[in-house]
RNA sequence: GGAGGGAUGCCCGAGUGGCUAAAGGGGGCAGGCUGUAAACCUGCUGGCGUAAGUCUACAUUGGUUCGAAUCCAAUUCCCUCCA
């Protein structure tokens, strides 16, 4: 198969827009021939703005971060900027309320966070991809020179007309908020003077803010600002991303226990690589078009499928490219592993094809039999625990962090959701059966959810 | 600065003295059906407790009352109109 992610056929450009599109990537764009030009171009540096409002990254990002990826792969310089600077302010796009703030310290902690995530996607090393964070240009910026420098180049009566805008003028809208977008926009300039990045891309709540960039960058072109003369910014170009939804219209990357995080420690390797498994027949093509670097050509053929069980092998294949991605190719094994353990078998091709599709390599995949599993909850209990008056189940079900209560356990209990050792559970009274030590019970929740209790 | 309106559970929203752990909807979870999918049908959706029960909750604080999400006062925040 072929090693070619552009998906381009024959004759087809394959520069870095030409990839972005046909994987999908594009929404709205400035400026199509001339985004065109600038992409081919390996001179060139895009980037894209994380703000750092949490200390990771969720699958909802993933989206900009492989926009980036992929500018790489087309040998262009990706920029990835932590809004260390802007996140103090807060984007009000998007959002219906104002945004909690944020201290120093929390959006320090959390841009550290996120530059880690960043880079298991992006290499950085060796100058061809950079890491920025606004803050080292915006933190120490005075009000009067902002104003005078950048705000001038603002009106008033276009911003409030803008989309962005349009669902706060209802709302309320702070000043502060207000600001953000000329923040952004000054991002933007920036980043074009110092390191010749002429494209900014984003969701497509941020089409305002880069909008806004772009035209700044028009207005400052030729003049001075903040010292030192601005050429390079006339000829820029904006894209966003498409909205992300679920099949069902819901909010993509959203289950469960909320958010499905980049972060181990907040979404477990395991449950990361149930997301994508689990996703719906209708977005397998798009997920694997844009969270895999498999060639659009395979990932046509993975797709290919009308509706049905066949696809089963296509979200296998999903699972493990996004969580090797993500987590290591290892992780990826175990998590498929323990997968396989839990609901039985692959699709008889999935071995093969993940070698063929180069997500692994030969040996890797000879060993996957005997790959550790990746970890499921457990607890250890004494074996006294469970023989006497005995150890509630909905207690232990409590503790696994299969259910966030007691209350919910017994809730559990009496739906017929809770299975012990194979068996199912229906009084809320009931106790762990007596085991003696070394033994492993097994306890399910539902379908999905599992843990382990260890008897020592 | 002046006048008026508002703040209810994850979200939206009803409720204007006891029958309210709080209608309805959304979302979420679970059971059934299935393919670890979707759709559909059903149930659940504050903590603790096997349970009876009990504790905490309707912006905050205090008050009236046998009894308050509901009445009163002060405070905080939000919205609308006027300046």
């Amino acid at each position: 198969m072929s090693a070619d992610i552009s998906g381009a056929a024959t004759g087809e450009k394959t520069s870095a827009y030409g990839v972005l599109l046909r994987r999908g990537f594009i929404d709205r764009i400035t400026d199509e021939a001339l985004c065109e030009k600038v992409m081919s171009d390996t001179e060139t540096s895009g980037y894209i703005g994380f703000d750092p409002t949490a200390d990771s990254l969720h699958v909802g990002s993933l989206v900009p971060i492989m926009a980036l990826a992929h500018l790489q792969k087309a040998g262009l310089r990706p920029i990835a900027l932590v809004g260390g600077g802007t996140a103090l302010v807060g984007d009000p796009s998007g959002k219906t309320e104002l945004r909690k703030m944020l201290t120093r310290a929390q959006v320090d902690s959390n841009a550290k966070g996120i530059e880690n995530q960043l880079s298991n996607y992006i290499d950085f090393s060796g100058g061809n991809a950079k890491l920025v964070n606004n803050a080292d240009w915006l933190a120490d910026l005075t009000y009067i020179d902002f104003l005078r420098e950048v705000g001038v180049h603002f009106s008033v009566n276009r911003m409030i007309k803008a989309e962005c805008f349009a669902s706060r003028m209802e709302k309320g809208l702070s000043f502060i908020e207000f600001n953000y977008m000329l923040m952004q926009a000054y991002d933007f300039v920036h980043l074009a003077e110092e390191l010749n990045c002429l494209v900014q891309m984003g969701g497509s709540d941020q089409w305002g803010n880069i909008c806004a960039g772009k035209d700044l960058g028009h207005r400052v072109h030729g003049r001075t600002i903040f010292g030192r003369e601005a050429k390079r910014c006339d000829h820029t170009v904006g894209v966003t991303f498409p909205l992300l939804k679920n099949a069902a219209g819901g909010k993509f990357g959203k289950t469960e226990g909320g958010n499905v995080w980049l972060d181990k420690n907040r979404t477990s390797i395991f449950d990361f690589f149930q997301f994508w498994r689990n996703a719906d027949d209708t977005d397998v093509r798009r997920f694997l078009s844009l969270f895999t670097f498999i060639p659009m050509e395979d990932v046509r053929e993975l797709s290919s499928h009308d509706p049905g069980p066949e696809l089963n092998e296509a979200k296998e294949i999903l699972a493990f490219a996004a969580t090797s991605l993500a987590h290591g190719v290892d992780q990826a094994f175990a998590a498929a592993a323990t997968a396989k353990e839990l609901f039985g078998g692959y699709g008889a091709g999935f071995i093969e094809k993940i070698v063929a599709l180069g997500l692994a390599d030969k040996n890797k995949a000879d060993e996957f039999k005997n790959t550790e599993k990746a970890k499921i909850p457990e607890i250890e209990l004494r074996a006294n625990a469970l023989a006497g008056d005995g150890y509630p189940v909905s207690k232990a079900l409590n503790e696994l962090g299969l259910v966030s209560s007691n209350g919910e356990a017994k809730r559990m209990i009496r739906q017929n959701a809770v299975t012990v050792d194979g068996e199912k559970v229906s009084s809320p009274g009931t106790m762990l059966p007596a085991a003696p030590a070394g033994a492993e019970i097994g306890i399910r929740v539902g379908k999905k959810k599992h843990g382990i209790v260890k008897v020592i």
